[in-house]
DNA sequence: TATTTTATGTGACCTTTATCACAGGTGCTT
DNA sequence: AAGCACCTGTGATAAAGGTCACATAAAATA
């Protein structure tokens, strides 16, 4: 995409609205990191990440959604959803310089502004208060996550159903029925009948 | 706890030791954070952290270990256990500043050097080094929750127990079959006859 | 040591969920 | 419109794990 592209700037004015949402960045810094961004689009099917590659961005989605999955003996299994305004990458990979265990894969059309890796960890360099969003972003990452644990831990799947009903309506709204019975650790008939018994309630 | 006494010394050493182990600290820059730590010693059953409080402290563990855990209707649900080098603190709650939906109680005989909220705050404000090192840290922290909940969402009870036997032998050795069934999600019966499966194989 | 408490092992039985099979349904392609 | 691929719903059956009951072992306490 052209950084003349009207969905080029669209997508980073998203970017920092969201970002002045977790913190402040002045415009000097803001300047600074926006160098190091570029905004891309993928089709429905495109991978942003391959299993056995090594994850090197962060793309924080503004249109559009996509998936990550493990494929376990021929079985394809959802871990995460990313969705607008929404961060996704393999921070695992990323931060330890591993080899994907898994894949990232686009379910609609999207649109992301991708951080590099190595650029992100220049611009810590160069300015603190940049490094300061980083770690207040990874704040929030780890809070999400924390959460969702929970939910795995302690709900059973027609539970792990309702919160998402709840929390994350978009999932249910947006997502597949055999979709989301891979997200919950269930097969996908039994959440047929968990759904049909939540809606005759 | 006093500062002269030999185990608090020898705490705050570890701690620098594990420091270095994940980015450089200048000598300068680990006396601004070492001010900001206090050394705690705690006896088995203590409370670290209450369900309603706000979590304040991240603990770095030098000796003993705990465990967190969820009650869900009366039950205890065990979500982690953090043995010698590793921090224990309710990171949702400590970075949004909610009330913690879990305790965080001591097994066995701990020590653990106290990383205080608001101290450590403003000494990321002092020293863009010391933000760095907390980022740093979160992005381990970030890595090792990502691993956790893969383990949930992809194996079978089995499965997750040969985990932990391979990669977290000292939850095994030290936890007794109660608490790890608790953990793993598990009734301990079920527990009691994967591990005699386990055994005789 | 004797006594009590707590943790673990094992069988019988029950509940939940997975698996297999198949019948519509929806939307896309030709 | 016909054909095809894919998704969803529902019944029958199998397997995994939970629950209850009780025996035994280990640990704590008197």
């Amino acid at each position: 995409m052209e950084k003349t592209d009207k969905r080029w700037t669209d997508a980073l004015h998203k970017l920092k609205v969201y970002i002045h949402t977790i913190g402040s960045l002045s415009e000097e810094n803001w300047l600074i990191l926006q160098n190091t961004l570029t905004v891309c689009q993928f089709s429905k099917g495109d991978y942003i990440l391959t299993p056995g590659e090594v994850c090197q961005s962060i793309f924080f989605v503004t249109q559009g959604y996509c998936r990550a999955f493990y494929d376990k003996e021929g079985d394809e299994i959802n871990t995460a959803f990313y969705f607008e305004q929404e961060f996704a990458a393999n921070l695992k990979s990323l931060t330890k310089n591993l080899k994907s265990e898994y894949a990232i894969q686009v379910c609609e059309s999207l649109i992301a502004v991708r951080f590099d890796r190595a650029q992100l960890l220049a611009a810590y360099q160069l300015s603190p208060e940049i490094e300061s969003f980083g770690r207040k972003l990874l704040e929030m990452l780890v809070a999400r996550q924390e959460e969702q644990m929970a939910l795995f831990q302690l709900l059973t799947a027609q539970e792990r159903y309702e919160y998402l009903l709840q929390h994350q309506p978009q999932v249910v709204q947006r997502i597949s029925l055999t979709q989301i019975a891979s997200y919950l650790g269930i097969a996908r008939e039994t959440l047929s009948r968990i759904r049909s018994k939540v809606k005759n309630v």
